[in-house]
DNA sequence: GATTGTGAATAGATTCACAGCT
DNA sequence: AGCTGTGAATCTATTCACAATC
């Protein structure tokens, strides 16, 4: 919005955390503190949130530090989180209804707008304020509803063709759960979280 | 194990993913491959694929390419994942629950014995084939089974508690759901998997 | 002839250290 | 006096391109 596309995708990330870090400092009544000293609350680097922060504009005051209140509404901007984006989540298994039902979606600009499997002893069934919907009407809910996200949450071999659902009915942006490789359109930005990977990662220095 | 301990995790999580597309060509009844080959079906880069390979050590046949089975045992060894992992979970949640039951542990290294949950509402609970436990058990548990790994789905604010009552109960590594910068033990490896950052990722990009 | 493994080249990310403000 | 913002220095990761090998 304010700035290139080209931030990598790291500092991105560490821009997540820093509003998060932001949000629970105004929780605790902090107005001001010093990258210094949050780096040190947050077990984060000073010169990283500097440098980080600086990519974007001059969010401080030089000989002060940074207002908590101004920098997270800066950033909230920046991420594009000031405003609502309605989503939805594909595959009603677990992982779908539970996340259908997280509570963190409440304080989040995230708005889960419909839930969808294309098991037919699924669809119909209630999951909190959700109803599941047939696959089928992907097309028609994401247009109705002006979905920007999907949450897939299919078994890995559905994935790809439900990505593609995805792509076809127009949405913008995929959260992708399954463990595959997906063949990415270009117009559509996804993203993979392979809870595997992660174990993985940790058994490797099990020794 | 084989080689030295200072790989990027970067390195490391593309290790799995290799992993993961070795099993699936050998599913595909495919016994060898070459990097480029393997580059262009699941979208990754060949020279990348060699030099991560040949981080560890050499395990292809020049002018032939690799081995699919004997790379894939190769990996996994690397990995850790050739012996199994007894795993807890913390926090009996939808998350913890939804994971508690996830099919994909049956043919993972990954063995969940534990469910565990501060709520006596939950305490004796049966989801799936795990009853669950009240979390000051942890302890007993963790040592009787000899649970190297805990997945925590607990919420935010539990979370720096319970990775204290793991840390104590001599876990190895924890997976942490909760979005919050945990405070680390040296000696207990942990990574945070937070849902909301990889949600804001996708959100900036959205114009 | 084909493909690996790898040093050299490039690109990218992080840390240092201090000039410039308040 | 203190802290930000930033260029320069360092460290890390990726890509290139080719000699070594099958």
């Amino acid at each position: 919005m304010s700035h290139q596309d080209d931030i990598s995708p790291l500092a991105l990330n560490r821009i997540s955390v820093y509003l998060r870090c932001l949000r629970q400092l105004q929780e605790q009544e902090v107005h001001r503190i010093s990258s210094k000293e949050m780096a040190h609350r947050f077990h984060l680097s000073a010169a990283q949130i500097r440098k980080d922060l600086a990519y974007f504009g001059e969010f401080g005051i030089r000989g002060v530090g940074y207002d908590v209140a101004h920098l997270r509404e800066r950033l909230e901007k920046l991420l594009g989180v000031e405003r609502e984006h309605p989503a939805i989540i594909v595959g009603a298994g677990r992982v779908g209804t539970a996340l259908a039902q997280f509570p963190g979606f409440r304080t989040s600009s995230f708005r889960i707008l419909g839930l969808f499997d294309n098991d037919p002893r699924k669809v119909g069934t209630r999951q909190g304020e959700l109803t599941v919907r047939h696959s089928r009407e992907l097309g028609t809910v994401v247009a109705d509803v002006g979905a920007e996200i999907a949450i897939l949450t299919v078994p890995a071999e559905a994935a790809q063709e439900n990505y593609d659902a995805l792509v076809a009915a127009g949405i913008k942006a995929v959260l992708n759960f399954a463990p595959v490789q997906l063949e990415l359109d270009p117009r559509v930005r996804a993203k993979t979280v392979d809870l595997t990977i992660f174990l993985e990662e940790l058994a490797y220095f099990l020794r």
